[in-house]
Formats: structure tokens, sequence, C-alpha cells
RNA sequence: GUGGGUUUAGCUCAGUUGGUUAGAGCGCCGCUCUGUGGAAGCGGAGGCCGGGGGUUCAAGUCCCCUAAUCCACCCCA
């Protein structure tokens, strides 16, 4: 094939596609966002959707200019041959804080709670759960700076992954203060490696001028063992007492709504705005050491982006890295639903008729036909395929009766049903169906649980 | 940006030390089969062997380049 999709997208494909797996099946993308929005509307979230490209000075801004999503990863937008100085966001946050100013939503009542799912954009070089486009659920909360709030936020985040039915996630829950106790903990680094920079490898050396803290999850068995033999102190001994109180406070919270999550100090954040509570999911069916999502505060945020102070909350989470989790877990999703019935004529005369039956059963009910006649055996056959639960023949006698034949494709039974009981009978069978079956979708042929590799 | 693997039919894959017209299973379409299906049998469609260049009498097979894809690093969701 000449024309391929662009590198690092994915196809989100129907179900029964030959190279389905979880993370690009559209279905399942649908099942964990209607989850989310399920989770996130009771807790009061209202939904949001802000367009997939900003001005480049928001992302720039609301990213941080020192990150590599910005340096490198940034997909400019360019129309009618011109610069348009747009780029496309690569995450949701610095669009719905500026949604919020721009529109005046500090009106509504705070703290606003904003949750909401789309593509996402960065240049990267694509590997397991990681591509140029993939899809995130954001939940972002503005006004509100209780340590309540911060706790809450990361239960739902809990409540969503645990709605969808995974288990093995942790909690990796952090602070990096305010910002003076972050300045303190970043001369202290500098000072503390500045000595030893011969030791250090090229990258942490680049990251002792840029973002010191993130040496201390270096890869780089060198550089392990100097911070070993340094006796670095963490970032949560430098908290400051309303920062140390703060984290103490969503700690306390969380444990007792019986939320479980473990103290890491490794979780930081480098950018100026962030303060205090940080924390990342993680899930080890995923590749390549990759949290499943983050979230943190970032009061300083609004500011950055020149307006007035909002103080501010959230997390995301990548959709495809879900469903990577799911598959790995080896999770069963809610199959689609097939047609209830799929309505076939015997003969060529009666093919509209079959298509009108089948128009007048969607009042109530999923109906398809058949573009054509089909002999009884391939009718029903066609019916099993599409995952039906009935097949409906129209043939002469039928036609001239003003009846079709119904034929339960499970329990074989059939009966005769006037044209016009038709919609009422098909869902009370359904109803029933439903009834039989609960909690299991009205579709058990079909695949349940995708191949896993 | 760095490193490694892979690429043959819609899918999963065979294809010998280079040898004539490239195969299998599954899937798809049709027939056996004009009023009751899922089976079976038979038949059919479907390939520039990722692309380009080279070596050779001869390349799916060997060499070089390139692209796509997967994985890891970096970083992140």
């Amino acid at each position: 094939m000449a024309i391929k999709r662009p590198k690092g997208t994915e196809d989100h494909l129907p179900a029964g596609s030959p190279k389905l797996t979880l993370d690009v099946s559209a279905q399942a993308h649908g099942w964990v966002v209607e989850t989310a929005r399920r989770v996130l509307e009771r807790a009061g979230a209202q939904r949001i959707d802000t367009p997939v490209f900003e001005e480049a000075d928001l992302v720039k801004r609301g990213v941080g200019g020192s990150t590599d999503i910005v340096r490198k990863e940034m997909f400019t937008v360019y129309y009618f041959g011109d610069h348009g100085g747009y780029v496309l966001r690569p995450e949701g946050t610095a669009g719905i804080v500026r949604a919020f100013l721009q529109n005046g939503l500090k009106q509504l009542p705070s703290p606003l709670k904003l949750w909401t799912h789309g593509p996402m954009f960065r240049a990267e070089r694509q590997q397991r759960g990681r591509l140029r486009q993939f899809h995130q659920v954001d939940y972002e909360v503005l006004g509100g700076s209780d340590a309540l709030v911060d706790a809450e936020a990361i239960a739902l985040m809990v409540s969503v992954v645990r709605e969808l039915g995974l288990t093995g996630v942790r909690v990796k829950l952090g602070s990096i203060g305010d910002p003076q106790d972050r300045e303190a903990y970043n001369t202290y680094l500098r000072d503390l490696f500045t000595p030893h920079l011969e030791r250090l490898s090229d990258d942490s050396r680049d990251r002792l001028t840029r973002n010191p803290m993130r040496i201390l999850d270096s890869k780089s068995e060198d550089d392990q063992t100097l911070i070993a033999q340094l006796n670095v102190s963490p970032m949560l001994n430098f908290l400051g007492d309303e920062a140390r109180a703060n984290f103490d406070a969503v700690q306390g919270y969380l444990r007792d709504w019986g939320v479980e999550f473990d103290v890491d100090p490794s979780v930081v954040r480098g950018l100026d705005y962030y303060r205090r509570t940080a924390w990342e999911l993680h899930h080890e069916g995923v590749g390549a050491k990759s949290a499943l999502g983050g979230g943190g505060r970032y009061d300083g945020l609004a500011e950055q982006i020149g307006a007035q102070a909002v103080p501010g909350i959230g997390w995301a989470f990548g959709v495809e890295r879900l469903l990577i989790a799911l598959e790995a877990e080896g999770r069963p999703l809610p199959a689609q639903a097939g047609p209830v019935v799929y309505v076939a004529a015997l003969e060529d005369r009666l093919v509209p008729a079959a298509a009108a039956a089948a128009l007048a059963a969607r009042s109530t009910v999923r109906a398809e036909f058949a573009y054509r006649s089909l002999k009884p055996g391939n009718a029903f056959r066609d019916a099993e395929r599409r995952g039906a639960l009935f097949a409906a023949l129209i043939g002469s006698e039928e036609a001239t009766a003003g009846t079709v034949q119904l034929k339960n494709l499970r329990s074989a039974e059939q009966f005769t049903v006037l044209l016009s009981d038709l919609p009422a009978f098909l869902a009370a069978q359904e109803q029933a169906h439903l009834d039989l079956t609960p909690g299991t979708p009205a579709h058990p042929a079909s695949p349940v649980i995708l191949e896993n590799e």
C-alpha cells in the first residue's frame, strides 16, 4: 500500500480487525473514556474541551522551556505556507488553564473540577506505549489549594483505574515543597555534586544545570554509586513547615480513605510553577519504566502564563498505556453488542420489505438487514457472524401474511410475529436476554479478550 | 538523537549450500445447497518477496543504501 499512516500514530479499529490489540481497539478506547467519565462526573467534574492546537507561547510557558517536550518534541502547525506560531498540544493542562482564565470561569463555584479527553502530540521516537499521537484522560481542579483537594484528586485517579479493573497499580507519592524549598534543595544538590563533576555521566552533568533533581533517578550505575557515596538527602527533608504539614495532611486523608500509596522521594517536577503534591501511577505491565499517568499541583502556572494566580492541581493518564496494562493483566473487556435482529429476504422482490422491517425495529432495538436475498442457511450464518440474537426471514408466505419468521439463534426457538408487533416483541426479547445474562454483553459469541502477544 | 531486532498473500508464518512458474494454515468469495445456519468437500480471488542499487549465467536468499515497524536508552502519558 502506497500511503501509510504517519509514524507514531495508531488507527483505532473495529472489533474483528486482523491486527487488533487492546490499545488499538476503538471500542476499548471508548470504554476507558466512558468509565472515566462516569467516575469523574459522579465526583462533580464537568467536561471541558479545548483546541488541539494552541499558541506556541502558551505551551512553552505551560510545559516549560527546559523540558524535552518543548525543546525537541513540538509539532508546529503551518498553514497557507506561513508559520502560524501554533503547536499541537503535548498535554492538556495548559489549554484548560488558558480556557479557565480567558472565559472567566472563576465566577463558577470554586474549586472547579474539570475533565477532558483527547489526542495529545509529541514528536518522539516511538516505542511501546509511546506514540506521537496518543490520548489522555485529564482531570483538573482550579481554585482550591486545600490538602483535601489533592487527596481527592489522587483518590479519583485510583478510582478510575479500579473501575477499569486494573489491580497491579502503585501510586508513588512525593512532594516538591514550595518554591523556596525547591530552590534550597537545588542549591544543596549543586553544591554537593559540583566537586564531583568528573564522575558524573554526560547526561547528569547536563542535568546539574538544567534540573539537578533528575540526577537522583539517573540510570547510570556510576551516578548511582556516587549518589550512594554522597549519602544524598531527599527532597522531602527540605520541605518547609507549611509544605510538610500539607504533605502529611494529604497522606492522612488517603490513609483514612483506604487509598494505598508509597511515598517516593524520586517523584519530582523540575518546573518553577509546580508546588507540593506530585505523584505518578505505575504498572509493571507497561514497558520501559513508563508511568500510566501522573499528576501534580501547579499553583504557579496561571501567573506563568500572564494572569493572576489561581491554584490548581491535575492529573492525566495515557489511555493507550492503560489499555496495555489491562492487556498485561488479561482483563476481559465488555464486547461490542451485535444487532438484536438481522432481517433477510428469501426472494429478491422482498428485499425492500426486509429493509423496512429492520428500519421499523430500530425504534426499539439494534437492527440490521441483508442488502440482497439470501437462502435461509446463509441468512442464519450471516446473522450469527454479526452477533445477532435473532434472525428474521421474510419469504412469500410471510409477505402475504404480513409477518416475519423470527429465529432465536441461541435457543433455536422460532416465532411468527406480525410486522406491526415486531418492535415491541424484540424489545421484550432483548430485555429477557439481558436479564438472563447479567453483566455480560449481548454478544457472547464474539471474542471477549484480545490475543496477548 | 543513540543502539539492537524485524519486514514474503488480508492475518500468522515456511522457503535448504543462490537455481526455472514463490508455498502452507487461517480468513475472504463462490459452488455442492430454491424454506432452516455454524461442518465437510471442491473451486476461486489475492504477492513488484518493503523500496533502490550492486555482485552473479542466475537473488526472496549474498553485499550496500533507504524506508517502515518493534524494542531499549534519553525523556515522558
